[in-house]
This record gives structure tokens, C-alpha cells and sequence, in this order.
DNA sequence: CAATTACTGAACTGTATCGTACACTTATTC
DNA sequence: GAATAAGTGTACGATACAGTTCAGTAATTG
């Protein structure tokens, strides 16, 4: 509501809203309350979060939470899509300069394993899993802002090198997935299923390297 | 409570309990108060399902339950545990016979991307991944259970063509896991995010060929 | 039949939580 | 300072659910 505004010379890319007379709404406290569902959801899912423990942690009134969030419901929903567009980082692919192929594929895939075994992506893998039990279709919104987006990458990444004579013709959409396949080994199942922690470094660093290898028996050129 | 025999001449095999002089202890109640709670809980969780409506499910009133398992974690814990126990069976193994490798693990490979794709293994993923969130410790029982314990089978079926000429060279452990890696493929973790539907009997076929092709690439005599 | 035990239905306690109502305070504009 | 809208705290109503109590019924043994 209200995108219209009501004087004429403010700049349109301020936050068009807060314009009445009376006191203006607090963006920070919106902003604290949107983390803390973020925060807490994630851990703890929809169920097991009360709406009044994300007012208490966001430093808010639970009224508050009503009158900006349609409820606990639209909350949710709210987080989660925050934090759908905001995932997979491009750190992933902090290594599109041009050295070694193997090399860049084991500094992507080292970004990549310790990204999705990460505490954090883990426990988003674990929420969307209940969402897709309950019907709901915020995870095919996560896995096309994350997954699918990272897989669409690596796949330039394999055309380019493909191009460039560093490997024999390929599907790059096969071949990535393939090689992101490899990479999430039994690693990523196990960290949501929690039969394992988060592997350490040097456990990841090892299994990229194998990944890697066996990726590039396959399609070197 | 009452592991003691009140009397001495019994087989100590047979159900020890219900030894009273009173109404026997209704064994087939209790068989339905655990097939309803498997049911319910699978498919909807812990939370999300009410104690009650177990009851009704399984025909029996809820001091029953009660009485019998003490209470509704007790109840989901002996539910999950025999899911554990009865899960991943030997279906997917009913290729032993001695064929053609290619088609041996083409055959495996169908069974277990068909098992890992069903709506019910995906739903007891789904529960064991809000288990781990929890820090239960279910979820490392399933996994020894279960996919454990099939890689161990393939492991000694790899084992087995390699000692048989079949295979070059091999970790049987570890080009195992890569074999179950490659079946896995996007298909397990999309199914259980809710991204995509089970796969069709044509799209396994594809996909397992695939990853045999890709594997034999690697491990072929 | 009497004793005994399993089981039922319904009522009840206690707790947690969603969402709302109300009286009040605070920050802003005219 | 008035008007106005945002935010707070508390209380409340409604609902759901875990677990218990109790009076009564059903099935078994001696």
C-alpha cells in the first residue's frame, strides 16, 4: 500500500512510505524483527518459533509484528524470501580469473562443499524440507534463487573452458551437474540428515581433489 | 516393569507378558497403534500429529496408548525405530544372479533410484532431516540402517566383479559411494525439497544408464 | 460367580500459542 | 500545543493438545 506519494520533490528512490503526519515507522525495528524470524525460523522452523519470542528478540511488541506482518504466516513467508534472494553468494565464483582449469574447479568446488554443509545452508536445506511436506512453494523458489543458479554458472564456466580447448565436447548443463553431483558426495545428505557435522577443511579439501580428478578423467581434453 | 516370570515352565521365546490373570493385553491394538503412528508421523511429522488422532486411526482410545507407550515421544521413537529396522529392504539386491555387470548395476541402480525417489522414503527423509534439527540421534540409526548398509552390499557386489575381472583396480568402499553419488544425482535431494515429483519409470532408466556409462568409464576392466 | 486385568469414553487440568482489544506512551507534522 | 499515527504492555478469547482421572465395561482365570 501507498507507493503514491503526496508531495511532489522528494527523490523516488528514498523509502517512499513514513509519510504521514504522525510518527513514522520505524524501519530498524522492521528490519530487526525480519532478522530475528530469519534467525529463528531457520533453526527451529515455523512451528517451534512463537511469534512473541521474535518480538521479544527483535526488541518489538508483539502488536507490532500484526499491524507490519499480516501474521505468523506471512512473516514466514516474508523470511524466507529474503532469504532465498540473498543466498548463494557469488563467493563461490570469487575464481573466474583465467588459471589453471583444475585449479579453478577445486576453488569452486571447495566454495561449494563448505557452502552446503555449511551450519547455515544446512539448516535452510532441513526448513524446506518441512515446507515441501506441508505442500508449500517456497522451495522451489529457494532452489532456483540458490541450486539453479549456481548450476547455470558452473555450466558457463565448463562452455568457456570448453571453448577455450581445456575440455573435450560436452552438455555443460550435464557435465555440471555431474561434477556438482560428485561434489556432494554423501557429504551434503548426511549434514542434513545430521549423521555428520560440517566437515572440517582438510576433509573437504580432500574430496574436492578427488571430485575433481575424477570429473577431469572424465572430460578432459 | 515385570520382566519377571511369576511362574518357571515357559518358553522364554514366546511373549512373556500378558501372564495375568485378567483380559489379555490386546496385541492386535497395539500393532495398530504402531502402524497409525508410522503412518501419521511419516507423513506429517512429530508436531502435527495429535496423540489422539493416532488413536482413532488405530481404533483405540488414547489412555490405551498411554498405557503401552509411555507417552507420545516413546511412541514416536518405537515407530521410527521399527521403520528403521524393517526399511531399505532386499529388493533392490534381487540382481545377485551372474549377469552381465552392466546390467547388474543397471538393474541395482533402477531399484535404489526408485526407492530413494518413492514418497515414502522421501517422507522418512524429510522426518529424519527435522529429527537432526532437533539433535535426536534417530537420524544415525536410520542412516546405519538403511543406506549404510546398501553400500556395504554394493561394496562387496563391486568387490566381488573386481576379483572377478570385471572391474579394474578398485576401493570397493569408495567407488561404491561414487556409484551411489551418481545414481543420487540431482533426483534425491529435489524429491525430498519438494522441487520435483518421484521420476517416472522412463526418466530412472535414462538416468541410470547414464551413470553406469559414467562409471564403467571409470572403473571398466 | 469372583477376582483380576485390559480397555473405553468422557471429563478435566494445565499449558502453550495465535490473534485481538484497549488504554497508554512516543515521535512526528502543522 | 493540537492532531495524528506508530509503538508498548497487558489482558483477554479461542483453540489445540499432552497427559491424567474415573467410573464403567469387556475378557480372561480360578
Amino acid at each position: 500500500m501507498g507507493q503514491r506519494t503526496s508531495r511532489s520533490g522528494t527523490t523516488p528512490t528514498a523509502p517512499a512510505d513514513a509519510r504521514g503526519r504522525g510518527r513514522p515507522i520505524d524501519a530498524a525495528k522492521l528490519a530487526a524483527v525480519r532478522a530475528a524470524a530469519e534467525s529463528l525460523f531457520k533453526t527451529r522452523g515455523f512451528d517451534g518459533v512463537a511469534i512473541e519470542e521474535i518480538a521479544a528478540a527483535a526488541g518489538v511488541s508483539k502488536v507490532t509484528i500484526y499491524k507490519h506482518f499480516g501474521g505468523k504466516d506471512e512473516l514466514f513467508r516474508q523470511a524466507v524470501e529474503a532469504k532465498c534472494a540473498q543466498y548463494w553468494p557469488e563467493v563461490v565464483f570469487d575464481t573466474q580469473v583465467r588459471t589453471d582449469l583444475k585449479l579453478r574447479l577445486r576453488s569452486f568446488g571447495i566454495g561449494f562443499v563448505g557452502l552446503v554443509t555449511s551450519a547455515d545452508v544446512v539448516s535452510f536445506f532441513r526448513l524446506m524440507a518441512m515446507q515441501a511436506r506441508d505442500g508449500s512453494d517456497l522451495s522451489q523458489r529457494f532452489w532456483e534463487a540458490g541450486p539453479e543458479r549456481t548450476l547455470q554458472r558452473l555450466a558457463h564456466l565448463l562452455d568457456a573452458a570448453q571453448q577455450d580447448g581445456e575440455l573435450r565436447r560436452l552438455d555443460p548443463v550435464r557435465a555440471a551437474k555431474q561434477f556438482i553431483t560428485l561434489l556432494q558426495g554423501e557429504y551434503q545428505l548426511k549434514c542434513i540428515l545430521g549423521v555428520i557435522d560440517a566437515p572440517g577443511r582438510a576433509t573437504i579439501k580432500r574430496h574436492v581433489d578427488e571430485a575433481v580428478d575424477v570429473f577431469l578423467r572424465m572430460y578432459a581434453a
